[in-house]
DNA sequence: CATTGATCTGAACGCTGGTTCAGTTAATAT
DNA sequence: ATATTAACTGAACCAGCGTTCAGATCAATG
């Protein structure tokens, strides 16, 4: 070839992902144009499906590295082996992972519905694998008898919700640090679960 | 007048509301057409303009109905004086005023960004009255000595998003009864509230 | 029976949407 | 210098959007 592969591309490849991140998280995946989107990365509109083959590749590639992210990092985690230190561990990974990335987990959540059914269930069968791991987590502190909850399926709902809701109201320069968030959602969520004060 | 003042109108407004919710809780707000609307009340697009003067109108009235509807449904509520039976209490209401209202829970969440500034404003203004509601209710349990939690601002947050999550996933059909769930949550939110078991 | 006016139709308006594509540009290889 | 080709432009396509409005409809009135 005659020109460096990607001299260009590589950089408006990206830019092009993160200006639909932001676009999407601002206003909604169908109140964004392919015209909005391309004039925040400096180019036409047609120059975009060098990139993307349709508009609904751009979300559906936004969350699904989303999620494979969410669960090759938990994946790569060491895991405390006592039921307490792996609860705190979970608060710590989700709160920590979930706050740097507060427009994907937005988009994640709200655009479910403007996948196509087979983009959605594969996006549904990763969050499933995510909420399996925080059922597992919560059974075996039961069985072992460190935690003491009504129902361990609500439980984890109840876990998650409480844990990534913070991204709706969360500021890393707001009353609280990351630091102090996470202790106290790591009390709380020892409470929650209850788990004795440790002697 | 010559006709039975609104013969039709008392069916059609309603039927046009209730048409409006169902498909923006489907496919949002931005995804929805006028005519898609129209088609679903029976009626061609021209006639919603008798009962909305724009699709904005049409959204902001349901949120706006519905948060007024929680605020006034709370506020008609005998709370017991005791934190303690209070938490029980608010918790029993949220659930079951939630459950009812899945569609226009989910669309009081994700519509919000489809609010003109001005509109947008006065139905977070009533979110933010509901979240006080939660958070003196917190606070009195705290000075009390009832409520051991780590932070009750969180606090008021978590058990608003853990509450408020069901109903992502709470069917009627499903493997618990409303009285079953709330009967669970009641217990979660006093364990997370540091409630000790009574006497 | 003629009139009235709330209700609705059907067609149109101007505009914008996602997407396509022939052609231009410019960096590299020969 | 010339050829090559990735990267992009700019204009077009057509479908569909929210909204408007002149006119049709028709139950109740006088």
């Amino acid at each position: 070839m005659a020109r460096k592969t990607g001299s260009h591309s590589e950089i408006t490849g990206p830019k092009i992902k993160q200006a639909a991140l932001e676009l999407f998280a601002r206003h909604g995946f169908a109140a964004v144009t392919m015209r909005q989107i391309a004039a925040r990365v400096g180019v036409q509109a047609g120059a975009l499906y060098n990139y993307t083959p349709d508009k609904q590749a751009l979300l559906f590639d936004l969350l699904r590295g989303h999620m494979a992210d969410l669960l090759a990092r938990w994946t790569a985690e060491q895991v405390p082996h006592d039921p307490v230190a792996a609860l705190d561990h979970f608060v710590a990974f989700h709160l920590d992972f979930h706050i740097q990335r507060p427009d994907l987990v937005f988009i994640s959540y709200m655009e479910l519905r403007n996948l196509t059914e087979e983009n959605f269930k594969e996006i549904e069968e990763m969050r499933r694998r995510y909420e399996k791991i925080v059922y597992d987590m919560i059974r075996k502190g039961v069985l072992s008898g460190d935690f003491q909850v009504p129902d361990a399926k609500i439980t984890s709902f109840a876990l998650i919700a409480m844990l990534t809701g913070v991204v709706d109201w969360f500021r890393e320069d707001g009353r609280l640090s990351s630091t102090e968030l996470t202790r106290h959602y790591c009390a709380l969520a020892r409470q929650t679960f209850g788990v004795n004060a440790p002697a």
